[in-house]
DNA sequence: AGCACGCCGACT
DNA sequence: GTCGGCGTGCTC
């Protein structure tokens, strides 16, 4: 007999080999197997399938090795966890084996001691969990669907509402939980919250672990030791003895889709996936769920739930007002804001302001005709920053190149220019100069990250230490900040947050300044400065309505055929080479060609290029594929990445891409 | 990804 | 004369 094994490497390839008979009858799918690889002795495998000699295509190599040994006598995962690692590779593209590695990576290389069994201490009284939550988990567990998208209050504590939540939905002695939060920071204080009510059986997940937490982590969930895990996004691939229910926090954030690094994937959608195969419950909290999430409920395939009864918020919240700026040409603080801003000081609270970009103003144009520098190198507009010496630089974001500021327009000769766009640098001496010396302004941005990373950390650590008085950032600078008087905050120029070609930046900007809100106390102010007041995104920010957002959202997203009503596929092409780069593009659309036959809704759009794409040296372009179902996408996918590659051209090639460019 | 082979610069 | 840089090539 043979087996076909899947390595943790980048080749979307299986192997076959022989299984010594002492194997064969041992041997099954899922299990761990140890064989040589290449130069390699021993590599770790895991088995697809038990196959006889025939049913194998054995032509195309020469040596058949065989399997030197299995790790485990059962599956690590009760549920096909081959099956969710096929699905995720044919959804984001990345190979099956380091899909699948993903769910393996952790596990011991050897079977693990078996740990001292705590006598589990009694729990806590559990109050009974609040009516509502005791209808959504009935709602939950009475079919399908089992999942559900909980819309949070603004102010909802997660430490007082999600233990109640587990408590209730794990009640059955075996069952356990998963929590998976956005940022590893979240988990001590919900770790806190839930230890009362599962005492000792709640464990911790995340990157930074020691391995021998990591290991006991991992075996406590695999053994059922553990109650609940709570982790960052990789916790999705734990294993677990009896997963019955799981629960993701803030389900809207960018982190949970993994970009960076193979196997892509994006947290939410394999969770879902993962609680669906084990007919299991979970639920997607979030006070401004995503946009994919909000559709789903609205179209029946989950349940929605308000943990905000309106009549409960009992806080209006603080007063948020959108400026428009053609009112207030050439402020940087308008008017009212800068008011605002010298009052908040003045009466000892703090202020946040949040610049489009880094640096000292974005672009630079000719005033009589519009000319705007860009790179002579490679292209793009340069940014205008202050150098170090005072005197204004242009800098090339993509190659680091630098230029003197013109004098003269070389299009038109004209020696005035105006710049537009706020910079973290600029909005700090405009704060400097209207504020009191007294007054302490710190700026926290990549550049300051990049120059040191401690003086980054000090102005943030002053900011919240309550030491100085304003921080001027961008918007990282909002994630998690802690401050302990703050009073103000004030998106300087939101139209940056519109402005980019992604089809999410309507969501993605409502959701900074509900966030921004919630961080501020009912006596807060915030302050949106814009050009386009009359934008649909500004229309439901004085309620702080979510709900009509997220409609308003979804029907356009359902007009222009966005996800979550069609699956986009994206592929850029670059060359030095025209030719090479036009014919590329030519074997795509040719490969593609079957899409949009027989009713089928799906369409390519592009060729997208950036403006002055023509005189260019490096060229680059690239084509959206809005497919009309998930399958679709996944074979226009598989088509793309199967495409005969042009020698020096470069193909990049992404399922459902989050930010653009 | 690993791991080895391969052909060019500074040293026990 | 060797140690070692990382390019590139292969993995049943």
């Amino acid at each position: 007999m043979l087996a076909e094994l899947s390595f943790p490497i980048p080749l979307k390839r299986t192997f076959y080999y022989l299984l010594p008979e002492e194997l064969e009858l041992r041997a099954a799918p899922g299990l761990r197997a140890v064989a040589p690889l290449g130069k390699r002795a021993a590599a770790v495998g895991v088995i697809l399938r038990v196959l006889p000699e025939k049913d194998a295509d054995l032509s195309g190599f020469k040596e058949l090795k065989s399997v030197s040994a299995l790790l485990e006598e059962n599956p690590l995962f009760p549920e096909d966890a081959l099956a969710l690692a096929r699905w995720m590779s044919a959804r984001w593209g990345s190979p099956e084996g380091l899909c699948l590695g993903a769910f393996y990576a952790h596990a011991p290389k050897a079977a693990p001691a078996p740990v001292k069994e705590p006598a589990p201490a009694l729990p806590a009284s559990t109050p009974p969990p609040p009516a509502e939550i005791e209808k959504l988990l009935t709602a939950l567990s009475s079919g399908a669907p089992s999942a559900c998208v909980l819309r949070l209050a603004a102010l909802e504590r997660r430490e007082a509402l999600y233990p109640p939540i587990f408590a209730a939905a794990l009640k059955e002695d075996s069952a356990q939980g998963l929590l998976l939060v956005p940022d590893l920071n979240f988990i001590p204080p919900l770790q806190a919250a839930l230890e009362p009510f599962f005492p000792g059986r709640v464990g911790a997940w995340h990157a930074r672990l020691t391995p021998k937490k990591r290991a006991e982590a991992w075996a406590g969930a695999q053994g059922g030791r553990l109650k609940i895990v709570i982790a960052t996004r990789t916790g999705v691939f734990l294993p677990f003895a009896n997963l019955r229910f799981a629960l993701l926090d803030g389900e809207q954030e960018e982190v949970y889709r993994q970009s960076e690094a193979e196997p892509l994937y994006h947290t939410r959608e394999v969770l879902l996936r993962r609680m669906k195969a084990l007919e299991a419950s979970c639920v997607l909290a979030s006070p401004c769920p995503s946009i994919e999430s909000w559709g789903a409920a609205a179209e029946g395939s989950m349940l929605r739930f308000d943990a905000a009864a309106p009549a409960a918020r009992a806080v209006l919240g603080p007063d948020v007002k959108v400026l428009d700026m053609e009112g207030y040409p050439g402020e940087i603080l308008a008017r009212p804001l800068s008011d605002a801003l010298r009052a908040a000081v003045a009466s000892g609270s703090q202020a946040l302001l949040i610049a489009g970009r880094k640096g000292y103003a974005s672009r630079l144009f000719c005033a009589h005709c519009g000319w705007m520098p860009r790179c002579p190198a490679c292209g793009p507009g340069l940014t205008l920053l202050k150098g170090e010496d005072g005197a204004p630089v242009l800098l090339c974001r993509r190659c680091g190149k630098k230029d003197p500021r013109p004098e003269t327009c070389p299009k038109c000769g004209g020696k005035v220019f105006r710049d537009y766009g706020t910079g973290t640098q600029k909005a700090q001496e405009a704060a400097v100069k209207l504020l009191p010396p007294a007054a302490k302004v710190v700026r926290f941005d990549g550049d300051v990250l990049r120059g040191s990373l401690k003086a980054m950390r000090a102005s943030l650590e002053d900011f919240s230490g309550g030491k100085a008085d304003v921080l001027v950032g961008t918007r990282i600078a909002l994630r998690e900040l802690g401050a302990p008087r703050l009073g103000l905050i004030a998106f300087l120029d939101a139209d940056s947050e519109l402005a980019s070609a992604d089809f999410r930046s309507s969501e993605k900007a409502f959701q900074s300044f509900y966030g921004a809100w919630r961080l501020l106390g009912p006596e807060g102010r915030l302050f949106i400065q814009t050009r386009e007041s009359g934008h649909y995104v500004f229309s439901r920010l004085a309620d702080m309505d979510y709900p009509s957002f997220a409609d308003g959202e979804l029907a356009a997203r359902k007009d222009f055929f966005y996800p979550p009503f069609s699956h986009i596929v994206k592929v850029r092409i670059a060359s030095y080479d025209r030719a090479g780069m036009d014919a590329a593009a030519a074997d795509l659309l040719k490969a593609l060609s079957f899409l949009g036959g027989g009713g089928d809704a799906s369409e390519i759009l592009g060729p997208v290029t950036a403006p002055g794409e023509e005189r260019r040296k490096f060229h680059s372009e690239y084509y959206l594929v809005k497919a009309a179902s998930e399958k679709t996408a996944a074979l226009c996918l598989a088509r793309a990445q199967a495409l005969a590659r042009r020698p020096g051209v470069s193909y990049f090639i992404e399922a459902d891409p989050y930010g653009f460019h």
